[in-house]
DNA sequence: ATTTTTACGTACCGAGTGGTACGCTTTTCT
DNA sequence: AGAAAAGCGTACCACTCGGTACGTAAAAAT
């Protein structure tokens, strides 16, 4: 999202200029975090990774909560809005568990897990910024199926005796829960055996 | 289980004699990995609780692998047999999953998760021989619940659809996630509630 | 040309990790 | 008494971690 028609595209900045590349570095970071466990990434990897000197990441970032931090941000625009973006279609319920169970078990996309989700595993090991954006995508997610449960009571769609708030702390646990199995490598089979199982307490 | 009347209950060794307790060291590592997540102990930490020389912790157990696996294997024996107790039972399907859930969700002992659970949740960061426990004790765990759900599907007391293989490794998950939701101190209403409602799906 | 501003990156820091070398002590056997 | 055996624990090892001090390079302003 970088401006071209905005008052001032050519500003000549005094000092030194920046041949540091902050999205590709977040672009390398993710990877990372992605693939393995977020405790075992190290800045030292990511510098290298990423071809930056670390006090440029630093200067960037602050220090790895800030790096951690920004991920996630990222991470949850273009991932975890796939999610959102499922709940907010209104379907009825039973193609709407359908969809995010092919998100959660299926999709190549999440086939190392899910960054959010791994970060939540490791709560207790994150700085303070990314432990509160972590916590505060989790209220949200839970908000959301809440939302999405609720309406889909009053139209009818939905007859189940669990409460909604029950219900979907149950959905974002579940899901939560395939991801990490597909982190962890297991069979697919067995993810989505596992997955299909948990929702269909919800229908 | 310190023999009384073995032949020689008095033989003098030659050496030094050991003032080393290995009992007291795997108390206190068990302790440690009990409350916290096994990643974040220290081979230093555990010393100095324990009040024991490192080299002497390591003429015990090798290393932090041997260590580990040691209080795994006693945690199996001591904790972990609570649930193959309960699937010996053999009591009803719905019993069967009551006391199940009375002890993931509800018992003072996992209040701050479960060893077995920890370990497994950071398999990748183990030693050969403790992830080769825990995956041996992941498949005997489901082995347990697959033999006690095939006689109740037997005797009649359990006529649900699903495969008895994916409903074992199901309840496997479902403690799973119910304990490590304990061990990060979530709300104990939220981990009954999705525990409840994981294991309707069985019954 | 010189000053100012800014970002660069090498080379370091202290803390903590798992693990061990080695000299010392305490025992039994000869 | 002396040798042999065994366990003791201080004080170290190499390594990795997150984080930074500081001299230098590159641009604009004077």
């Amino acid at each position: 999202m970088w401006y071209e028609n905005m008052d001032e595209p050519e500003k000549p900045k005094r000092g030194r200029p920046s041949k540091m590349n902050a999205e590709s570095v977040l672009d390398t970071a993710t990877k990372a975090y992605w693939r393995r466990d977020p405790a075992d990434v190290s800045i030292n990897s990511i510098c290298e990774m990423a071809k930056v000197s670390k006090p440029a990441l630093y200067r960037e970032f602050g220090n790895e909560d800030g790096l951690m931090a920004a991920v996630l941000e990222r991470y949850a625009e273009q991932v975890l809005s796939e999610i959102f973006d499922i709940l907010a279609k209104a379907m009825p319920v039973p193609e709407t568990l359908n969809a995010l169970r092919r998100f959660a078990s299926d999709s190549v996309t999440m086939e190392t897990g899910c960054v959010f989700y791994k970060m939540r595993a490791g709560k207790h090991r994150l700085g303070p910024i990314t432990r509160s954006r972590v916590e505060a995508i989790d209220t949200g997610a839970v908000d959301a199926f809440k939302t999405y449960l609720e309406a889909r009571r009053l139209d009818g769609g939905w007859t189940n005796a669990v409460p909604t708030a029950v219900a979907a702390r149950y959905l974002v646990e579940q899901l939560g829960l395939a991801l990490t199995q597909r982190a962890a490598g297991e069979d697919p089979d067995q993810v989505r055996g596992t997955l299909e199982l948990a929702l269909a307490a919800i229908r």
